[in-house]
RNA sequence: UGGGCCGUCGACUAAUGGUAGGUCAAGUGCCUUUGGAGCACUUUGUCUAGGUUCGAAUCCUAGCGGCCCAGCCA
C-alpha cells in the first residue's frame, strides 16, 4: 500500500522526532504536531492510552483506536498505557483482560504503562472527599428512579434534589457510611454539584459513586462502592498525565465535564479528543450485541471465525499487518459514516498475496481419469510456492492417472466464455500437463462423477512445445496421494449491510446470515500440506486463502477460508445471469 | 422541537483562502502456467441558497440532511 501524500510531509517538520514514513494527515495528529510545535506540555513527551473496559474482547473498531494511540506515541517518540476502565465489577472479568493484552500484543504494539481503573480507587475517593470539602459534591438519597425524574428532558430543566443543599459536613459522613457499607446497593449516590439546568444532561449534576456489593476481579470486595465512568476516566488520564485522551465522537457531551473534574481538582489537564467509530457494512461492532452471539451460541465463540473479534479475525487468518495497513488507510474523522466490508478485505488480501504460499487443493472434488497415462506412474512436477516471492522456492508435487479437479472447473455444456475443461477442450493443469478431456460417466441422478481425458505427454511442466496455447489452467490433486481435510468457508455473519436495521419487534439476530458457515468435509489437499501447523496460511490456487485451524488434530486437518480471491469469472456469470 | 457534533466521487479520506487528490469499489485494455497478482486507462464528488474575497470545499449567514445525549453502563 502506498501511503497517502499529504502536504504535512512535504516539509521537514521540527516537531517530528521520528524519521519515520510519511503518514496519513488526520485531525488528532494534526493537534499533536500543533501541540508540539507550540510545546503546550513542555518539554515531556506526549503520553496517549488506550482504555478499554474488560467486558469483552477487542473488535475491529479497537485496532483503529489501538493503531491512532501507539501509532501516535510511535510516531513523536511518546508513550502509550494500556489502561483497563473497570468501574463496572458486575461486567468485568479476568478473562477479558487477559484477552485484550493478548490481542493488542499480536496487533503489534507493546504498552509502557499497564494500569487499571481500580488502581486508582484510593486517590478517587479522597478526590470526592475533597469535591465535597469545597461543596462540590453532595450524598444523595434519591432513588435511580426518582433521580431520573429529577433529571428533565432534552427540552426541560432538570430539579435540583431535596438533598442538594447538605452541609459538607453531613456528606463526608454520608459518604464515609457509604464506603464503610452501611447502606444497601442503590440507596444512595455521591453526584458532582454542578447545574441542573445545563442543556448538557450530563452537567445535570451526574453521579459520581454508586454503592455496588459486587466482586472486582481486582479489588475483590475491598470496595462496596464504584466510581462512575465520567469521574473515574479523566482522573485516571490525569495521574498518568495523559497529554491526548484519544476517545469515540459519543463522548463529545462528556468532555464539559471531564474538564470540570479535572478543574475543580486542579490536576494535570489531559485533553479529550474525539473520532470517529469504525463501522463497516454487513459487521456488528458492538460489545454488548458480540456478547449476546456468544451467549446464544449463535457463534462458537468470542473467537469464531466469523466475529469480527481480533481473536476471531486472527483465527480466520488475517495478519496483523493487514489490519494496521487497513487501520492507517481508512483515517481518522469526525464524520459518521460506514466502510465497505471489501476494503477490509483488499488489505489481507493484498497483504496475504505477497506472503501466502501457493498451494493445490480442491475443495469439490470431481475424479479425472487420463486415460492414456501410465498405470501405477507418478511424476513429481514442479510448482512454484510464490510468484510474489522468488525465494520462497519451489516443490515437488506428485502427478499420476487418477486426479481431482474442482467441480467447477469441468462444464459438460459449458456457456459462453467459460475457458475451463468440457467435453473436447484441452486446458492446463497446473505444473503438469495439457489435457483434453474426452467423455463422461454420470451417476443416476445424472450427474457428472467421472470426466476421462487424454493427456499429451510433450506438454510436460505446462507448455506446449508447438507452442499452441490454451484458454484456462486448473488446479487439481492426484487422487492417490491427496490428503483429506475438513475446510470450513465462511461468509458474512450477516446478511444486511446493516445488520441493525430491523423490522419491527426483531432482534438484530434475524439479519444473521444463515449461509455465514460451509462445512467441507472431503476436500483433497496436495500431500505436502500434510505437517502443516496450527495457524499457517496458504493461498490454495485459484481458491483463496486459508489458514489451519486450531481445531486441527493429527491427520484431521481444519482450513479456515480467509477470503477468497478475487473471481472475475463469478462477475462473469453474474453479470450474463442477471 | 434543548444541547453537542458532522455533511467532499458509490464507500472511506486528503486539500489548513490559491490546480478538488489518494485508497477501496466499479468499468476498459494490456499481460498472465492462478479468470489471482501486476500494469495502464476511465467513470463519478465539494448538501442547498445567499454573502465576504482577486480567488471559497475551506470564512460568514440561513436552510436542509445525518449522528449522539434524558444508565446508579462505558
Amino acid at each position: 500500500m502506498s501511503t497517502t501524500t499529504s502536504s504535512s510531509t512535504k516539509s521537514a517538520d521540527p516537531a517530528t522526532t521520528s524519521p519515520s514514513e510519511p503518514r496519513p494527515s488526520n485531525f488528532v495528529r494534526d493537534t499533536v504536531l500543533e501541540d508540539l510545535k507550540t510545546k503546550k506540555y513542555g518539554d515531556a513527551v506526549i503520553q496517549t492510552r488506550f482504555p478499554p473496559e474488560p467486558n469483552g474482547y477487542l473488535h475491529i473498531g479497537h485496532a483503529k483506536s489501538i493503531c491512532l494511540n501507539f501509532g501516535l506515541a510511535d510516531e513523536f517518540g511518546g508513550k502509550t498505557n494500556l489502561r483497563f476502565d473497570d468501574t463496572n465489577p458486575e461486567k468485568e472479568e479476568q478473562e477479558y483482560v487477559d484477552s485484550i493484552m493478548q490481542d493488542v500484543r499480536w496487533l503489534g504494539f507493546e504498552w509502557d504503562g499497564l494500569f487499571y481503573a481500580s488502581d486508582y480507587f484510593d486517590q478517587l475517593y479522597q478526590w470526592a472527599v475533597k469535591l465535597i470539602q469545597d461543596g462540590k459534591a453532595y450524598v444523595d438519597d434519591l432513588s435511580a428512579e426518582e433521580i431520573r425524574k429529577h433529571r428533565g428532558t432534552l427540552t426541560e430543566p432538570g430539579q435540583d434534589s431535596p438533598h442538594r443543599n447538605r452541609s459538607a459536613a453531613e456528606n463526608l459522613d454520608l459518604f464515609e457510611r457509604m464506603r464503610q457499607g452501611e447502606f444497601p446497593d442503590g440507596s444512595r449516590v455521591l453526584r458532582a454539584k454542578i447545574d441542573m439546568a445545563s442543556p448538557n444532561l450530563n452537567l445535570r449534576d451526574p453521579v459520581m459513586y454508586r454503592i455496588l456489593r459486587a466482586e472486582h476481579h481486582r479489588t475483590g470486595d475491598k470496595w462496596c462502592i464504584y466510581p462512575m465512568y465520567d469521574y473515574a476516566h479523566g482522573q485516571s488520564d490525569s495521574i498518568e498525565h495523559v497529554t491526548h485522551s484519544i476517545c469515540t465522537l459519543e463522548f463529545e457531551d462528556h468532555r464539559p465535564l471531564y474538564n470540570w473534574f479535572i478543574q475543580q481538582l486542579g490536576i494535570f489537564p489531559s485533553q479529550q479528543m474525539e473520532f470517529d467509530r469504525l463501522s463497516l457494512t454487513y459487521t456488528l461492532l458492538s460489545k454488548r450485541k458480540l456478547l449476546t452471539l456468544v451467549q446464544e451460541k449463535r457463534v462458537t465463540g468470542w473467537n469464531d471465525p466469523r466475529m469480527p473479534t481480533l481473536s476471531g479475525i486472527r483465527r480466520r487468518g488475517y495478519t496483523p499487518e493487514a489490519i494496521r495497513n487497513f487501520c492507517a488507510a481508512i483515517g481518522v474523522s469526525k464524520t459518521n459514516g460506514t466502510l465497505e466490508l471489501a476494503m477490509l478485505e483488499h488489505f489481507v488480501r493484498e497483504d496475504l498475496n505477497k506472503r501466502a504460499p501457493r498451494v493445490m487443493a480442491v475443495l469439490r472434488p470431481l475424479k479425472v481419469v487420463i486415460d492414456n497415462y501410465p498405470e501405477g506412474q507418478v511424476d513429481e512436477v514442479d510448482a512454484v510456492n510464490n510468484p510474489e516471492d522468488e525465494s520462497a522456492g519451489k516443490r515437488k508435487v506428485p502427478f499420476s492417472k487418477v486426479l481431482y479437479i474442482e467441480h467447477d472447473d469441468f462444464r459438460e455444456d459449458p456457456p459462453k466464455q467459460y475457458y475451463r475443461l468440457s467435453p473436447g477442450r484441452e486446458v492446463r493443469l497446473r505444473y503438469g500437463y495439457f489435457i483434453t478431456a474426452r467423455s463422461v460417466i454420470k451417476n443416476d441422478q445424472g450427474e457428472v462423477v467421472e470426466v476421462h481425458c487424454t493427456y499429451d505427454p510433450a506438454t510436460r511442466g505446462g507448455n506446449a512445445p508447438d507452442g499452441r496455447k490454451v484458454k484456462s489452467t486448473i488446479h487439481w490433486v492426484s487422487a492417490a496421494h491427496a490428503i483429506d481435510a475438513e475446510v470450513r468457508i465462511y461468509d458474512k455473519l450477516f446478511a444486511r449491510q446493516d445488520p441493525n436495521q430491523v423490522e419491527e419487534g426483531q432482534e438484530f439476530t434475524a439479519n444473521l446470515n444463515p449461509a455465514s458457515l460451509e462445512v467441507i468435509t472431503n476436500a483433497k489437499l496436495e500431500p505436502s500440506l500434510a505437517n502443516a501447523p496450527i495457524e499457517a496460511r496458504y493461498q490454495f490456487e485459484r481458491l483463496g486463502y486459508f489458514c489451519v485451524d486450531p481445531d486441527s488434530e493429527p491427520g484431521h486437518l481444519v482450513f479456515n477460508r480467509t477470503v477468497a480471491l478475487k473471481d472475475t469469472w463469478a462477475k462473469i456469470e453474474k453479470k450474463s445471469g442477471s
